[in-house]
DNA sequence: ATCGTATATGCGTACATACGCAGATATGCA
DNA sequence: TGCATATCTGCGTATGTACGCATATACGAT
């Protein structure tokens, strides 16, 4: 009962945790807030904290850990730091998750499956 | 000192919170071997749990989520259920996501910014 | 050196979540 | 009916995370 499966191609391991990773880091409106804007061009952390509608302190951190990603980067000018997003791969996956969320269809899919309809 | 900020064009509040909330069902490992293989046809709950590597509860309570999210269809045929992705655009956003897991450059991005480099 | 501004970091708290286990439900068959 | 299989659901636990606060650091100006 093991070898009969269809045979689905899937991902590696690791290719997966990556890609969970990233999804990970998009997941939160104000990341996502602070990297469309970052698109758009760069930006000051507390641009960015006015932007996002969001305490700098907070910003800051949300910073700290797309750097650790690699997905924006710091350029320090004075006592400012201008932030700007590094990949272009981001803007497909924001563009790609804003655009679905213009056209998300919720069936009626909020029920477990019973014994089919006739 | 609110109006002399650059014109950044933001998206909405709710179109945000709807993506961070897409990104964050595809931010799990099995949810998107789940997504991936469903994505390659239909298939019930215990083969997707072979597929992802997990335990058939957990993989049922994955499916929930996403079923209540929308992403993924049951079909019940009697005592399986068959699932189905039941969305396109999910997709595009997995395999963006997979795709970029396999072209991630992080450059020596895990520095604070300090004064520029010489 | 001292102060003020802009960022960064450490810590605690409140909250979310993935997983395992037990039990409930649904379906098919004897 | 009774039993077996497949799936679902509720609960407890361990872990992750976002935010606020206090504090530290970096830089410029006086």
């Amino acid at each position: 009962m093991h070898s009969s499966l269809p045979d689905f191609d899937m991902p590696n391991e690791e290719q997966v945790h990556l890609a969970a990773e990233s999804f990970r880091l998009l997941s939160d409106p104000t990341r996502i807030k602070i990297l469309w804007a970052l698109l758009q061009g760069e930006s000051s952390v507390a641009c960015l904290a006015e932007l996002a509608d969001a305490a700098p302190t907070a910003v800051s951190q949300h910073l700290a850990k797309l750097r650790l990603a690699g997905l924006v980067k710091g350029r320090r000018e004075g006592t400012f730091v201008y932030y700007t997003a590094a990949d272009e791969h981001v803007r497909k996956l924001l563009a790609q998750g804003l655009f679905h969320a213009d056209h998300i269809d919720r069936g009626q899919a909020d029920q477990a499956p019973a014994h089919a309809a006739p």
